[in-house]
DNA sequence: CTGTTAGCGCTTTCAG
DNA sequence: CTGAAAGCGCTAACAG
């Protein structure tokens, strides 16, 4: 045990063993159905309310059931009628290790995910992936442990993707969408979310660009494409294309290396909003004023881009939609349907004072 | 469909499905038994490598199941073995609405959760439930979707939680521990942080203080308590107690509210670094110069503190150690250890620039 | 070393 | 309206 933590005395012992003692305790139906007089499948009918069934059979049943404190065994229930009632959500690590659930973009669209499958009787595993060998996802859906998955970012598996796609119905994914692919996607038009970003920091009469985010993601590659090519060819070519990783720790470093250096754009256009506001932090620091000497946009409206200092101009991404047709297109693949198409969302300019 | 959002063409077609038929699938043992010309059972040690199994058999049957892409299904595994390989994480709402998985708290401690639980080999159920009655939990648990339950912060739940705990083992609490509670928990010790941050404050010098996050949660709560006990009486009586929810948009707008009011502190101890961060904003956006006229500490030393402008002084929780108590706790009482007791994490103070 | 068999807890025909 | 029985896919005695 490390330095800091401290043991202390309560166990967290039962309280009421003797209430326990008086009822033995009921775990299965069958066990119920022999307290009830009545056959298992009476009991199934009664709590499950499928079937039909003597309405004062019924509520006995039920009244036995809530007595003795009883619920049917989800697991079983489930083995029996082919499911799992679950769905799987992953997250494929590919270019980035660290606490990326952190990543304020994730943790939204897991708690929306959240939302909208517990709204459907779903229940949410959750798995962090580190893709090392290809068969990870294909190891995932055997395993029959959900009914589908959904998949967040493609990272760098777009070919594993295709792969488990290929003869896997049940699986949605949230990235790019690209007509090669065999997989169907909901995600940002981040090509469209770039250009947003250059022709505002064009409109603020910015020529000194640079761009945060340099990253191998696809979703990170478009949103630089976008930007680049809504530029006019001159400053385009100008444009400094500075690398980051997501966290906020190493987009720091980055943002203040490049200030350090004596970089002065009067317009950034970074990746994301951690980004963003780590060039923010990172400009203050090097006297920069913001937005006086240099705009800054950002990529996400993360709540926090609000109360980032000054408050975060950004193109915004509804994750909370997002969320909403990941779900919806992948329970209309489980139920069969067949022309399940990708989805694309148009973002948004969020004008504050960064810029 | 809202507006913004746009379908693709691409169906997610199935692309192979003539390399699908050449195989007939197998689902299940019997399947891979039958083709093996083995037994059930056979096939069941060969590929969990349990009991003992001639190595010619073993690998021929191997071979046989990676050829037809063959996984045992875990449900099924699980239902026989008494078990669901599953830990439930539930985060119960009881104080907040809105997107509480989002706040950076939250999503560091499920980040390392998942990787703790995938580390020691079990799946993560995430469920956010809104306890309105006040049986979620133990519906949750006699469901038998999983194997043991972290539930994260008590909220204004302890009562519920101590019921379960009577009759149900395999719990243990993110929260603050009380010598009352029949639960174990795991948790930092609130009120030492609280007091770590009115020692820091008055070192400082300051002496007008105000304490911004009021709330009913016992972690704010203790928080309060032990900022307010460090302070020398005369002082102690002056501070101004100010109520604030915990999301970003709702902290700024009492913030702001409270310097626009005229208020004028020159010490500030956040309850949440998410608080402190919308007070940095608050009191830029009035002219209010942190930290020459402000010091303002926080609480977690969430990522984002050190690229608060300024970066922020805060209580450090440790939440990676937290999450891998939380799980080797639940572990042990899992494994029928009747000793566990709870743990107090001591929180520490990180300097920066805010204060 | 391997096969037979009896379930894990549940649902659902099929009879009565 | 209710019961008997088969079986979801798997494991683990128990025999052989």
């Amino acid at each position: 045990m490390k330095t800091g933590a401290v043991n202390l005395a309560g166990t967290g012992q039962s309280q009421d063993k003797a209430a326990a003692r008086e009822k033995p305790a009921v775990r299965s139906i069958a066990d119920l159905a022999r307290i009830a007089g009545v056959s298992v499948s009476t009991v199934s009918r009664a709590l499950t309310g499928k079937g039909t069934l003597n309405d004062k059979t019924r509520e006995r049943v039920r009244a036995l059931a809530e007595e003795h404190d009883f619920r049917l065994n989800v697991a079983a229930q489930n083995l029996r009628l082919g499911r799992t009632g679950a769905i799987g959500v992953l997250l494929p690590l590919g270019h980035e290790r660290g606490q990326q659930l952190s990543e304020p973009f994730f943790s939204a669209m897991l708690g929306h995910l959240a939302d909208e499958l517990a709204a459907r009787g779903f229940d949410l595993l959750l798995s962090r992936v580190l893709p090392g060998r290809d068969c990870w996802l294909d190891d995932f859906v055997r395993s029959g442990r959900t009914d589908g998955v959904i998949v967040i970012g493609q990272s760098d598996q777009s070919a594993v993707l295709d792969e488990v796609a290929g003869h896997y119905r049940n699986m949605v994914v949230w990235g790019a969408h690209d007509p090669a692919q065999a997989y169907v996607t909901v995600g940002s038009d981040n090509v469209a979310g770039g250009a947003l970003a250059a022709r505002h920091l064009l409109g603020r009469g910015r020529r000194k660009l640079a761009f945060f985010g340099h990253h191998p993601a696809p979703e990170f590659v478009a949103r630089e494409q976008g930007f680049l090519a809504a530029l006019p060819e001159d400053l385009r070519d100008a444009v400094q294309s500075v690398p980051a990783h997501l966290t906020p720790e190493e987009s720091y470093a980055a943002a203040s290396a490049y200030f350090e250096a004596g970089n002065r754009p009067d317009g950034v256009f970074a990746a994301s909003d951690i980004i963003a506001m780590s060039v923010l932090a990172a400009a203050a620091e090097h006297g920069v004023s913001v937005p006086a000497d240099l705009s800054v946009i950002g990529f996400d409206d993360i709540l926090l881009a609000r109360i980032a200092t000054p408050p975060l101009t950004t193109v915004r991404q509804d994750i909370a939609e997002g969320a909403r047709l990941l779900v919806d297109l992948l329970q209309r693949r489980m139920a069969g349907e067949e022309d399940v198409a990708s989805v694309q969302l148009e973002p948004a300019l969020i004008e504050r004072e960064s810029s």
